[in-house]
DNA sequence: CTGTTAGCGCATTCAC
DNA sequence: GTGAATGCGCTAACAG
């Protein structure tokens, strides 16, 4: 509301100088006691903070890290987006979070109004995003991607975790279980979706299965319609999902049709997200480590803060989570 | 990554001095078609963008807008951020969003981090929030909460929906169709639980029927357990439910008691969410015009901003969307 | 040692 | 069209 209280006013209320002041609150020493203590109190009176905007501006460093999220409303997405809350915390990095990425458009925007505040580094938790842009952004401080992109982008570190293997625990486990006819089902093309695929199909090969894969399109808003009901009426025995959020849909649909799951129907979805656990009956799923992820990519920007040069592209190892619906 | 180009770089490369530059970029008159267009030229070939953080710190206006919200776990709060988002970017607004507001220390925290960022007002989507926070909030930008709080809090405007009509429509729906045993479950102290409740109560009153409520305790992370059950156990024809998020858990614990809904039991929810498409049955739910809601939020910021002193409450009205679950 | 002065960082604005 | 002042906090160099 009314104009905040400054350095100077602290100064003038202490009677020294602002540098002083500067120095007093920062904990620096060659400050004796007695002046910091007024110091203090006066900041204490006025309810001054320091403000951020000219501290950044003056130092190299702004403490800012900017996170930009394709949606929030797939609830894996979200809690990635929270671990890396945390880590950042633990180093004295405030976040500011921007979230609608889903498209090139928004998220190039997003990216230079992050740049523009100045942030030290970027995280970006997507399944899906344009090189091109990472790299744009890369000129302006450190990217890491939490998520995969079809290849690795040079200058962009990454952090996932294993789709491949992720699938083929999936597979295991439904064969361990005694199905053979299990079908894929997936909705994407993007980079995550795909190696979920191909970890399926080497997974089936490999237990001399045949692939089932169904790709099912998905409207924006709504569960899967009639293709994923075709699908479920080949009679499959399991169903191992791109993801939670369409596993879900699996169950929905499943139940529409009164299959009993998991004895008509077996189902594993992949990212163990809250939706799991709401899932009815819940739902086994393979997890990611989140919390490993957000630290660690929050530990990616800090290596090259302190000028790592190389690229980093660590990948994480999933577990299955079995619960009731496989 | 490289220090970024600045005004001053392109004040060099077009041969003019800094001031000009930002006159020109920002599409002033008093500049030369000819020299403008060189300064473009210059900006563009240096990649120029101006430094939002020094733009901030020498105007008034920083063109930020802090967001705060409870959690990122509900979908109704992420809609109504995404409504506040999109009411922002019509006005020039720069989003810079926080999360993770449910515990008071953390909020006051948000609400600091976002103050010292110079941010030019701030929306708190909760469901509760601490006044004496909001109003320490509110000695730096003005503030306003969409959400309930318990009664109106000086100097914080706010923006809600009429709970006490939305429960009313829930209970008028329920009773048009037949129903008398209608019980309220409900997991929430907080104010807009309560004005349900409220709204409920007198509804049922109004209809001559006996109000039942029953408070069930939620764990985190978790569908609402015995207690859930044993009120199900009663033999209650329908349900009015505090919000989406437990109107699901009931379809879960209906579903799990092999009750059918709507036949056996109807259920109606609380937000429209996302997850009212998501439930099976699909969930009737009283619907808050969150894009209004979010857009008459920034509405208020504005006002203040041009001098309005007065507080505004401003109370939506909710509308009913039935689905399958009633 | 304790504290001050001067100037920086970047874009904007006003008097010339 | 320009130079100088401004906003706010940090810091190097300097004085007591």
């Amino acid at each position: 509301m009314k104009s905040r209280p400054t350095i100077v006013d602290v100064a003038a209320r202490a009677g020294v100088s602002k540098s002083l002041v500067s120095l007093a609150l920062r904990g620096d020493d060659g400050v004796s006691p007695a002046t910091r203590e007024r110091i203090v109190a006066a900041a204490g009176e006025l309810g001054y903070r320091s403000n951020a905007l000219a501290r950044a501006l003056r130092q190299t460093r702004s403490m800012l890290l900017g996170v930009v999220v394709a949606s929030l409303d797939n609830p894996y997405h979200t809690e990635v987006v929270e671990s890396v809350e945390r880590a950042a915390e633990q180093h004295g990095l405030s976040v500011l979070l921007a979230h609608g990425a889903r498209k090139a458009g928004r998220m190039a925007e997003r990216l230079d109004a992050l740049g523009d505040l100045n942030v030290d580094g970027l995280v970006v938790v997507s399944s899906w995003a344009d090189p091109a842009l990472l790299q744009a952004a890369a000129r302006r401080a450190p990217v890491v991607m939490v998520g995969r992109s079809l290849e690795p982008v040079a200058g962009i570190d990454s952090v996932n975790n294993d789709d491949e293997r992720g699938a083929a625990l999936a597979v295991g486990h439904l064969v361990a279980a005694g199905h053979e006819r299990i079908a894929h089902l997936t909705a994407s093309r993007r980079p995550a979706g795909l190696a979920r695929r191909a970890g399926y199909e080497a997974a089936m090969a490999a237990h001399g299965l045949a692939a089932q894969v169904r790709v099912i399109e998905r409207e924006r808003d709504e569960t899967a319609g009639p293709g994923l009901d075709a699908a479920l009426a080949e009679g499959f025995s399991a169903v191992f999902a791109r993801n939670d959020v369409e596993a879900f849909d699996v169950l929905d649909h499943a139940w529409d049709q009164g299959i009993d799951v998991p004895a008509g129907l077996a189902v594993v979805g992949y990212d163990d997200s809250a939706l799991a656990l709401r899932a009815r009956p819940r739902l086994t799923s393979v997890h990611q480590p989140r919390a490993e992820m957000g630290a660690l990519a929050v530990e990616l920007l800090r290596e090259r803060w302190s000028g790592r040069a190389a690229d980093r592209h660590e990948v994480l190892t999933p577990r299955l989570v079995v619960r009731a619906s496989a």
